[in-house]
Order: structure tokens, then C-alpha cells, then sequence
RNA sequence: GCCAGAGUGGCGAAAUUGGUAGACGCAGGGGAUUCAAAAUCCCCCGCCUUUGCGGGUGUGCCGGUUCGAGUCCGGCCUCUGGUACCA
């Protein structure tokens, strides 16, 4: 028997029981049924999920139910970003081993993931710690060793001097060690990485076929790879037999070069430096600093001449060769040429240091230049250029090239911006790279007798290094008889990442990485969602990591996720106020009451605790450290999963940032409790009607129930505008509301919309549509009812609204019948009393009638 | 710095292909019901102006294209994400 009111924490527990007992989303191979793999971006193990999880899964869990309604095999499966340095942090903070707390943090979360009631196969769960997860990544990486695909250099990493220790980005804080305070130094060990850049150019080329991908993701991941066509060639060095390589995009502008200018890393200005104490002092000063890009780029622009002479690759003019800080060792070849006329950040470098500024380049359309303002950037026509004068761009471009292949020094080439992946880390809480050196220092893959190689996890943890550092026992191991060394680096977290959602297809697969029957049955990712943070790193390397399975046999596709949905972030309110000393003090919402004036805007808001007034700094993202953080648990314990999941797709489209608001669930919660109570005054009833005899307005409500089905269908399955579908139901519910339940009919039609909503709804809040689909005697469970369809006899309508606009200004709206041509429906809007107004003394130029829509007059 | 987004009532948002700006919801105001409250139901709700009908104005700012611009184009401002060792 049906309760009179809806209570979420009775129901919840109970259908997800049904759903655990009965097997419901463990996903098997069926070649007779399309498939559909929903994958979620899955959590790092912190403690407890934040709503930003709430929201990321709950659209997974929304996208799966609806394509499972569609009759596809559904596939969503969940697991454990597990490594990564938080472990490490926590285990200093908290002294427990990495893998015990991690341990802890995952069956926590997994509760809560079920409580949400996130359709899960839980068969299926991966936690990358895993050595049963982590081997094959190892044998994988020693692979691509045997290939040449992975390969060993030097490389810089942050140092900080003090603790003799490697600091991650995040652990440099404006230049300075996070722990000492030390200045961070760039430092250059050697490291391995993976030859992604083998790959630049399939992974460039292949964004095209990804349709289902946002552009802005595939315009950043483009702009990332860089390709750009450029010139490299040499210039001489007086007196000396070296050259100096250099990659230009713009050989156009080559007469003009008045300086090149080397990488602080680069092999000349180490030379140079050697016999030059001041420069030896700049080099050193160019090293204090992170590796971060960003710091790179916004540092004052500074330089120093080496003392060497380079000579113009063609004119044979003598120019100088400087050190500057802002050209990167990574990027080309580590040195520029300058063209302080045409590049702004050379002639800034130029203004400063008082070096030529030479035009060879000259407006097309008689532009204003002036070099004593700014550079001229734009492609031109080339001057004081010799025999390339007049030359436009491309012509210049091809001639100039052309001249330099002539004389041997240079060639027509195409660049990357994208650098190989350095997966080395000097941390302990990731996968140990499998590799070995012998006692003559020899570097070489761990052979499979020595794989997988396992990460030691009963380890304290000093709080600087890493405990398999240092550490014999780890360390010194034999190889037939012979003493041989393990590496003590580990992987890049981005390395378990990159392979995780193909492992769930064949998860516990004991003697391959990748199950191939599994494998090629679910993949492609039908659907991936998660955090557009994640746009460039995570996806690159997982787009390349598919394509070394595919290219090692291990897969058939090209792309590892046909779509794409990048969701927003989770905001709050945020209050804080000022202490004595100056600091932000800030005060959860929950301690806080707000006096508002009559519009409801906020006039001032106190601590409740003791009446402090505190500032409002209005929405912005969940942290800690803001005090605004909403706890999933404490919303879900109140409201119930249902309303949280409904909330969370209600408030924005998913793209969107979300602005939690208390007010705004508990509205949630009452349009559930709305569903639930006509649901229970329909089943008072002796029975719930039918269609036969309608009156006009059950005819109306029930082709919106029909309307709303098709827009709903469109929104959930074609848009993914969660928000609209739902606000289009509670359009519906306003509707059949207002539907009289002792007419035969109107009962006809409210359980007609009703059936609809309660199958629409479900996947958004799958407890409580489980519980009215039994109320309403249906057998099974609503998840594998089909979902509505729409009766177009009922769409059809015999007038519509027609807009009347003078001069694009809105003056009428008149129902017409549909059957209504242009020209009646012109001279239907001139009848019109309102228009005619507007008409009085004016001729008519113009009308515009869009049929179906509107007519516009355009009157003079 | 560079790359990619975003900006609409008091608030979250809607307007799908250039065609009614503000659907739906929250907050607020008024009323009904109630001994009272909660819950529920009904009405109002961008701004200015008007007794009313209505009129004007309005989508970050400046300019443009168009019969018509939140939507397209050019130039700015602010905020957010990424920037290769946070994940």
C-alpha cells in the first residue's frame, strides 16, 4: 500500500537493496544489443566525495539510465584514481602509511557512491595502487622501451636546495619551496619519457573525426599540439666551425634580424660562461626560478650578449648572440632569431637594451607603422629585403627558403610545440617504472622474471624524500646471479589514467593487459564526462595511450571516447570577515543569518553564534580553505539522493558552474513531494479514467504531456540540457494539476502524464519513480521499462500565436489558424487594432512574414 | 604572458537555425486555509513612467551588419579553467 506522503529514506535504502540483490547494472557482452559504455572520470580517493563528484556522476548515472530505457547495453563502471601526492601529504600529516589511508578513504567513498544510487557495476571496480592493475602498465611501458617509444634524457625539474628534494609545481608557492622557504631552482636529472611527439600529427589529424567532442576542448588540445610550418637553418658563428640552429614561422622577416638569442640552457651560453663571471652569475639567476610555463612567461624579460657573433645565414651581416630568459631550452631548438620590428616581444627586448630595430616589412593597406610605438606583426609586403622586396607572405616565405636550401643552410620544416611526456617522479606513492641498471650502469627494462615490480607499502614516510629512495631492501636486488639496481622513480600519476577506462572492460584479466573479445566488444567509450579541467593533459594522453594499444594490437579503435561532456564546477556562498590583524576569517553559511529588504536582495548578514557582521563574497568554487564547502553526506542525510541528484541537474546545464543554494534543493524536494502526492489523489481514486471522451482542456493538458515528452526526449537524450527537461516536467505537473480528478477524462490523462513523468524522471531520481511505478501496479523495475513515446495524433493543434512586430518592435499577438497563408496572414496583422495604431500617419516600406511566427512592418 | 570559455531580473537560469527577452525554479510581497503555526493552494513580481490603458528602456562596455541581434562581426573590461610534477 501506497504511503500518503513521500519519504525518501525509507524508499532509497529499499530499491537500492532490490537493485543489489537482483544484479541490476552488472554489464555482460551481448553482440545482439548495441552497446552503450557511459564512463565518469573517476575520483582520486580523498576521504569523502565532494559535490563536484555528486554532479559529475550524477549526470554518468542520468545518461546511462536514459540510453539503458533506449534498449542499449549499458555499461558504467567505477573506480580509484588511487596514486597520486595528497597520499603522501596526508601520510606526513596524519603519520599512516599512503596505501592504508587510501584503503580507507576508497571503502568510505564507495558507501557513499552507493547511497547516491549511481547504477554501478561494481564487478568492475578498479583502484590503480593495485599491483594487479599497475603490472601491466609496467610491462606495457617495457614494451615501448624495446620499441624506442620510451627513452631516457636529461631533463629540468624544481629543486629545492635545502631539503635536497624534488617539488612538484604545485608545491612551489611565488618561487619558494612550500616547506623551507627556500628559493626553487631549476635542476636538470635524468628522466624517461614517452615519444608522444611520434604521435603529434595522428593526435592532431584525429580531433577532426571526434564529433562528438566540444570544439573548445579540440581547439585547445589543437592549439596544444602547436603544429606550425617554419624554416630551421644555421647561422654561422665567427670565428668557429659550430653554427647555431634556429626554427622560424616567419622566414619572411629573416633580412631584419638585428640579434639572436639563446636559451640560459643552451650549450653556447654555457660555454660563454665559463671564461664571463657576470654571465656565469645571469645563468645562475635565469635557474632561480620553477619550470611552471606561467612563471616562465610573465617574468621581466631580461638578457645578456655571450660575446659571440652570428653570421646572417644570407646577407653574411654580423649579428650578436644573446642569452635571454623568456626563450625556452624544451621548445625548437633552444635559440631565435629576433626581428625587433615584427615581433613585439623582441622589440621590447630590443627598446631595452637598445639593440636595431629593422623594418622589412610594410603594411598592404597603408597602414600607420611606427616602430617608435609598437612592432608591425602582421603579414606584409617585405622591403629593405634586397632581391626579396615586394614579396608578399607566402611568395617571401617560399622564396627566402628556397635561397637558404640553395645555399645549404637551412630547410622547409615542420614543428611541434608538443613535447615528449616525462613520466619519471621522484615520489614514492605511484607505480615503480620497471627498469634496472647493473653494476657497469647500464640501464635496461626489468625482464618479466623481474615484473611486476611491486611497491613496497608498509613504509613511513620522513616527509621530504621518498622511502624507496635510499632504500636498499627496495634497491639492490640480482639478476641471474649478478647484482643489478631498480629504479627508484615512479610513474606520473596521468600514466593509470591514460588505460583505465579500457581495463574495465576486462578488469580481472590475469594474463594480458586487455581482454581483446572484452575489449573490442565496449569500446570506444560511448559517452566520457568529466571536469573540463582536464581538456588538454588527462585527454591527450589518453588519446595517445589508445593509440600505442592499438598500434601493440591491443584494441581496434583509433579514439578512445567517441563523446565528450566537460561538466562545470560546484560554487557556494561565501562570508567572511576582517580580523584585527587583516586577516579573512571565513564563516560557513550555515552559521550566518541574512536580513534582505523587500526584493530580496541581501542587506547585511551576522554570525549567528555572537552577531558579527560578516561580508557576502558571493558565489565561488567549494574549498576549504573558503569555508563554503557543501557536504554531499549532510544533503543527502536532510533531503534524501533523490532530490540531491534532481537539484544538481535542475540548476544549470552541465557545461555550466553550478551555484549550490540550500533554498533551491528544498525546492527540489517539494517538486518530488508534488509527483508523489497527485501520484497517491489519483490511487484514492475508484480508477484512473481513460481516454475516450476528452473535454478542450484535457485535450490541451494531454498534447503537452505529449509535448513534453518530445521535448524531454530531445533535452535528455540529444542535448544533454538536463535543466530544461526538467523544468519542461515541472511545466507538465503545473498541468495536470490543475486537471479535474472526478472527471473520467481528466483521471485519463493525469495517469497517462503521469505513467510519462514517472519514466522520464527516473533516471535524474531513480528511488522515488521506482516506488510510484509499483504504486501504479507495474511489474519489475522502472529502469527496464522503455521510455515514453510520443502519439503524434495528440500533437496536432488546429491555431497558434502569431507575433505581430512595427518595425521589430513587439505590438500584438493573435491566435491564427495553422492553416493560415503568408498573405493572410499579413493582412490578419494589418487588421489588427493595435497595429493599426502604430501605422496611423506612417507609409509601410516593408512586411516580413515568417510563417508559423511572426510578421514584421517596417513603416517609415 | 599564451590557449580556451563565461558575463541576461534580488538569485539559479530559459530563449535549440538571427524572429515574443526572462520559460522553469528560488527568494520576496499580497491573499485563502488554520485557534495558531507548519504544510498546501491562489495572485503579483526587470527597471523608469502612467490612476488605468499604455509608453519608454533593458542581455558586461563601445561600435558595426540586419526589416529584426542575448544570438553574427570588430574592439575593450571583468571573471573562470589550463599552462606539461595537483588530479
Amino acid at each position: 500500500m501506497m504511503q500518503e506522503t513521500y519519504q525518501p529514506h525509507t524508499i532509497e535504502p529499499a530499491v537500492q537493496q532490490q537493485w543489489e540483490a537482483n544484479q541490476v547494472f552488472k554489464a555482460v557482452v551481448d553482440t545482439n544489443k548495441e552497446k552503450f559504455y557511459c564512463l565518469s572520470m573517476f575520483p582520486y580517493p580523498s576521504g569523502r566525495l565532494h559535490m563536484g563528484h555528486v554532479r559529475n556522476y550524477t549526470i554518468g548515472d542520468v545518461v546511462s539510465r536514459f540510453q539503458r530505457m533506449q534498449g542499449k547495453n549499458v555499461m558504467q563502471p567505477m573506480g580509484w584514481d588511487a596514486f597520486g601526492l595528497p597520499a603522501e601529504n596526508a601520510a606526513i600529516k596524519h603519520k599512516v602509511a599512503p596505501a592504508k589511508w587510501t584503503k580507507e578513504n576508497i571503502a568510505y567513498m564507495k558507501g557513499q557512491l552507493k547511497s547516491l544510487g549511481f547504477g554501478y557495476d561494481w564487478d568492475r571496480e578498479i583502484a590503480t595502487c593495485d599491483p594487479e592493475y599497475y603490472r601491466w602498465e609496467q610491462w606495457f611501458f617495457t614494451t615501448l622501451i624495446d620499441k624506442g617509444l620510451a627513452y631516457k634524457k636529461v631533463s629540468a625539474v624544481n629543486w629545492c636546495p635545502n631539503d635536497q628534494t624534488v617539488l612538484a609545481n604545485e608545491q612551489v608557492i611565488d618561487g619558494c619551496c612550500w616547506r623551507c622557504d627556500s628559493v626553487v631552482e631549476r635542476k636538470e636529472i635524468p628522466q624517461w619519457f614517452i615519444r608522444i611527439t611520434a604521435y603529434a600529427e595522428e593526435l592532431l589529424n584525429d580531433l577532426d573525426q571526434l564529433e562528438g567532442w566540444p570544439d573548445q576542448v579540440k581547439a585547445m588540445q589543437r592549439n596544444w599540439i602547436g603544429k606550425s610550418r617554419g624554416v630551421q637553418m644555421r647561422f654561422g658563428l665567427k670565428d668557429r666551425s659550430d653554427e647555431l640552429e634556429i626554427y622560424t614561422t616567419r622566414p619572411d622577416t629573416l633580412m631584419g634580424v638585428s640579434y639572436v638569442a639563446v636559451a640560459a640552457g643552451h650549450a653556447l651560453a654555457k660555454e660563454a660562461a665559463e671564461t664571463n663571471l657576470e654571465l656565469a652569475a645571469f645563468l645562475d639567476e635565469c635557474k632561480k626560478s620553477g619550470t611552471a610555463e606561467a612563471d616562465l612567461a610573465t617574468v621581466e624579460k631580461k638578457g645578456m650578449t655571450t660575446g659571440f657573433t652570428a653570421i646572417h645565414p644570407i646577407s653574411g651581416a654580423e649579428v650578436p648572440v644573446w642569452v635571454a630568459n623568456f626563450v625556452l631550452m624544451e621548445y625548437g631548438t633552444g635559440a631565435v632569431m629576433a626581428v625587433p620590428a615584427h615581433d613585439q616581444r623582441d622589440w621590447e627586448f630590443a627598446k631595452k637594451y637598445d639593440l636595431a630595430i629593422n623594418q622589412v616589412i610594410t603594411g598592404t593597406n597603408g597602414e600607420d607603422i611606427d616602430l617608435a610605438v609598437a612592432a608591425f606583426t602582421e603579414k606584409g609586403v617585405l622591403v629593405n629585403s634586397a632581391e626579396f622586396d615586394g614579396l608578399a607572405f607566402e611568395q617571401a616565405f617560399d622564396a627566402i627558403a628556397a635561397k637558404l636550401v640553395g645555399l645549404g643552410r637551412g630547410e622547409v620544416k615542420t614543428n611541434y610545440r608538443l613535447r615528449d611526456w616525462g613520466v619519471s617522479r621522484q615520489r614514492y606513492w605511484g607505480s615503480p617504472i620497471p627498469v634496472i641498471r647493473n653494476a657497469a650502469g647500464e640501464t635496461m627494462p626489468a625482464p618479466a622474471s623481474l615484473q611486476p615490480v611491486i611497491l613496497p607499502t608498509d613504509v613511513v614516510m620522513d616527509g621530504i624524500n621518498s622511502p624507496i629512495k635510499n632504500n636498499p631492501e627496495f634497491e639492490n636486488i640480482e639478476l641471474d646471479g649478478e647484482p643489478v639496481f631498480r629504479e627508484t622513480d615512479t610513474f606520473d600519476t596521468f600514466m593509470e589514467s591514460s588505460w583505465y577506462y579500457a581495463r574495465y572492460c576486462s578488469p580481472r584479466c590475469d594474463d594480458a593487459m586487455l581482454d581483446p573479445k572484452e575489449a573490442n566488444y565496449w569500446l570506444p567509450v560511448d559517452q566520457y564526462i568529466g571536469g573540463i579541467e582536464h581538456a588538454i593533459l588527462h585527454l591527450l594522453y589518453a588519446r595517445f595511450f589508445h593509440k600505442l594499444l592499438r598500434d601493440a594490437g591491443l584494441v581496434e579503435s583509433d579514439e578512445p571516447f567517441k563523446s565528450l561532456l566537460c561538466q562545470g564546477m560546484v560554487l557556494a556562498e561565501a562570508f567572511y570577515y576582517t580580523t584585527e590583524n587583516g586577516a579573512k576569517e571565513w564563516v560557513n553559511a550555515a552559521e550566518v543569518t541574512v536580513e534582505r529588504d523587500e526584493k530580496g536582495r541581501l542587506l547585511t548578514a551576522r554570525r549567528t553564534s555572537d552577531d558579527t557582521e560578516v561580508k557576502y563574497s558571493g558565489m565561488i568554487k567549494m574549498s576549504k580553505s573558503k569555508n563554503n564547502g557543501v557536504d554531499p553526506q549532510e544533503a543527502i542525510e536532510l533531503y534524501g539522493a533523490d532530490t540531491v541528484r534532481l537539484y544538481t541537474m535542475f540548476a544549470a546545464p552541465p557545461e555550466q558552474t553550478l551555484e549550490w543554494s540550500d533554498s533551491g534543493v528544498q525546492g527540489s524536494q517539494k517538486f518530488l513531494q508534488r509527483v508523489w502526492r497527485l501520484s497517491y489523489e489519483l490511487l484514492q481514486q475508484a480508477d484512473i479514467g481513460n481516454l475516450t471522451t476528452l473535454s478542450k482542456d484535457e485535450q490541451d493538458v494531454r498534447r503537452k504531456v505529449h509535448e513534453t515528452i518530445q521535448k524531454v526526449s530531445d533535452d535528455i537524450g540529444r542535448r544533454y540540457n538536463f535543466n530544461t527537461g526538467i523544468a519542461a516536467i515541472m511545466e507538465l505537473m503545473n498541468a495536470l494539476q490543475k486537471l479535474d480528478l472526478t472527471s473520467i477524462g481528466g483521471r485519463g490523462v493525469v495517469s497517462e502524464g503521469l505513467n510519462a513523468i514517472i519514466r522520464m524522471l527516473s533516471p535524474m531520481a531513480p528511488h522515488i519513480t521506482q516506488a510510484l511505478w509499483v504504486a501504479f501496479g507495474n511489474d519489475g523495475l522502472v529502469i527496464d521499462a522503455s521510455w515514453p513515446v510520443v502519439d503524434e495524433s495528440a500533437l496536432v493543434r488546429d491555431s497558434i500565436t502569431l507575433v505581430v512586430q512595427v518595425n521589430g518592435k513587439l505590438r500584438a499577438k493573435l491566435e491564427v489558424p495553422v492553416s493560415a497563408g503568408k498573405d493572410e496572414l499579413e493582412a490578419l496583422a494589418m487588421a489588427d487594432e493595435a497595429v493599426q495604431k502604430q501605422l496611423e500617419g506612417k507609409t509601410v516600406r516593408k512586411v516580413i512574414v515568417v510563417p508559423g511566427k511572426l510578421v514584421n512592418i517596417v513603416v517609415g
